[in-house]
DNA sequence: GTCTATACAGCGATAGAC
DNA sequence: GTCTATCGCTGTATAGAC
């Protein structure tokens, strides 16, 4: 059941599908600027003009990836709220989603149009600012209810909270991909979440001084 | 006086650095893929064939660029530490370097080449894990010497910080961009290094809480 | 829906004159 | 050192047949 907030991913032909998923894994792992109908139409044995005919322009096909990115993804959040219920594993499970994403070597697709956004064309604008303010409003609920049940304690807004966590989670992805591998993301991860947990919750989790 | 680990700027043609500067400029804002010798030949009033004299191809300007923006970097942070002796003030003035260039709606270059890791000339690679790489090691000698003297306090090692911090400054820049302002950016500068702070450093600059 | 063929702009790069 | 001219290729996008 979806409540008036949520938008439901539209039913679309299969080869329409194909040709999002081959987008959306050259598009993370690219970038925008750095993939072409060819790249796609090739991948799918496929020619370039039968991909017009699914999506008439790149920024048509930037700006439905980015919708079907963006619900997915809301869609994942949801489903891990209703899977973990504790402020504290709620947010490394986000983080996991990320760390996901970094083991097929991608970044987030918002994360990496947020570096080509002076390039994009404006339609893909407002999209990549929905993402990041979808995770900010599920993060600052998340850390809001960690508060009340006293899982978490920290001084700032939990908006405050929220961005830095997208930020820092964004950030440690890119430091990842010329390193090629995920341990700085990992600690940086788990730095960023052992400061916000209570005194009372800290100890289950925290490791040892070196 | 340079030790010897220290490498020199070279001396350019003044035209070579003129490239430099427009070229460096292009890249920080739109991206290695997304820049184009023309684009730098138009600004600067020049052909296309001027530029490929003092530069023989992309990849070598890409690398020239990374190489000086390197160099400029490291003799920054060589500054800074003359000028701030106390570890807390050093990791706000290094935070202050990356503010700097998110006021001229710039990312970090080495940053920007991180998300273009994939599609970069090979002999573009190692340089910009070699400017990560100055960074960590810049970061983790301040934060050692916090720690000796006691105005730093934290369970990880100084390298995972440094990673955390490179990463999470990284990362706030980016969502700064889309959101073209650098509240976000600052907010999240400020907590990263308020959890740094040894609890008799921490009075002099906590905040209230809201 | 998919194809071939093609238009047209832009790319990085080179030749050769000045 | 800088120019004009041009090459070969790739980019997005379209026309029109099947």
């Amino acid at each position: 059941m979806l409540t008036s907030m949520e938008e439901r991913e539209p039913e679309r032909l299969p080869t329409a599908t194909l040709i999002l998923d081959v987008a959306e894994r050259l598009l993370q792992i690219r970038g925008f600027n750095a993939f072409s109908y060819a790249d796609i139409a090739t991948e799918l044995k496929m020619s370039k003009a039968a991909l017009h005919y699914h999506f008439v322009g790149k920024a048509e096909l930037g700006g439905e990836l980015i919708n079907r990115y963006t619900i997915r993804f809301v869609a994942a959040l949801a489903a891990l709220e209703a899977r973990v219920s504790d402020a504290p594993a709620r947010l490394a499970a986000y983080s996991d989603l990320y760390l996901a994403l970094l083991l097929e070597q991608k970044m987030c697709l918002c994360g990496m149009l947020a570096t080509d956004f002076e390039t994009l064309p404006d339609s893909m604008h407002a999209g990549v600012v929905a993402f990041f303010d979808k995770n900010e409003e599920w993060l600052s609920r998340v850390l809001e209810d960690g508060i009340e049940k006293g899982a978490l304690e920290f001084e700032e807004t939990p908006s405050e909270i929220a961005w830095m966590i997208i930020g820092c989670l964004q950030g440690a992805m890119l430091i990842a991909k010329p390193y090629g591998d995920t341990s700085r993301f990992k600690s940086t991860a788990s730095q960023l979440f052992k400061g916000l947990r209570a005194p009372a919750a800290k100890t289950s989790r925290s490791r040892a001084v070196k």
